[in-house]
DNA sequence: TCCTATTTAAGAATTATTCTTATACAGGAA
DNA sequence: TTCCTGTATAAGAATAATTCTTAAATAGGA
């Protein structure tokens, strides 16, 4: 369940040249919040890190989480899970399909393979419970979006 | 962009036959709501489909639309995207990894995988626009809500 | 046509996330 | 070390997405 001390050691470190290359202060909030995202491989949310950090530092607020989480996110120190930060996106397409996200305007399209419906899962996946389904997910630059940043 | 006309009759002939089976009355908001989303490729949210339903039906309400998608997800109607109805999840750890969801309990766990981390990207996605990261995504049931289940 | 369980509209409520502003502090300069 | 200042934080208000409550409407079977 946990991380391993050793890879949470390079994790801080990748963290902290991170922050200096970035020219981020190392206050105490961003080396807790991120140690704590560190540390854990469930996925937390802005809350459950909160809440798991409150006990050592009571006077932390939720949004000092949030606006750190989103900016170690932007910094590529971190990630978020799925395609949105937005509301939640509906699809009628029932075929077996895979999507496109783009990650400036989240742009979501679909596209088929066949070689891609039938990956072969690992062992350890099948180890997590029973899967039903599998999809690709690729993450880039939509076309309109690169014009855009051309300019 | 859009969807053809045969396609659409299909995803409507499928949607009916599936309210049927289920015993739900084919009210004309349901008619119109899977009709609005079926027509598009766009994965629109439940705002989009709303505005977009509003000038042929304006006391539509969009508690209604939302009631609509998830009560057509449930039953396996249409899907949403990404990993659940929940808060944004975040994640520290950066290797190219892979992950399973649990479609009842949200569960997210990674998994390592170096024939994964390698697909095979087809055409019609390149052409979509530049590609950054490729991962896949698992969705099943974990173990511990099986047992649940078999109660 | 009538009946009734189901569904809907409307708006209030809730929840996740972001914004505003006054205070605190990290880290470079002296 | 102390001082200074731009950066970062706490607190709570504000906003946006989603869900709940309740009274009215209606699909579809009798
Ligand atoms: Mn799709
Ligand atoms: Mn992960
Ligand atoms: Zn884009
Ligand atoms: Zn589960």
């Amino acid at each position: 369940m946990g991380i391993h001390q050793s890879e949470l050691d390079k994790r801080m470190e990748h963290f902290r040249s991170g922050c200096i290359k970035a020219g981020l202060k190392l206050t105490q909030q961003r080396l807790e919040i991120f140690k704590a995202l560190a540390a854990r491989d469930d996925h937390p949310d802005a809350e459950a890190l909160f809440s798991s950090l409150r006990s050592h530092m009571p006077t932390l607020s939720l949004d000092t989480v949030y606006r750190t989480l989103w900016l170690l996110n932007d910094l590529g120190l971190i990630n978020t899970l799925g395609p949105r930060r937005e509301s939640i996106r509906f699809d009628a397409n029932l075929r077996q399909h895979h999507h496109f996200v783009c990650l400036r305007c989240g742009l979501t399209r679909d596209f088929e393979s066949d070689l891609l419906n039938e990956l072969p899962i690992p062992e350890d996946a099948h180890a997590m419970g029973k899967v039903l389904a599998s999809q690709v997910e690729l993450r880039g630059i939509c076309d309109s979006c690169s014009q855009i940043e051309a300019l």
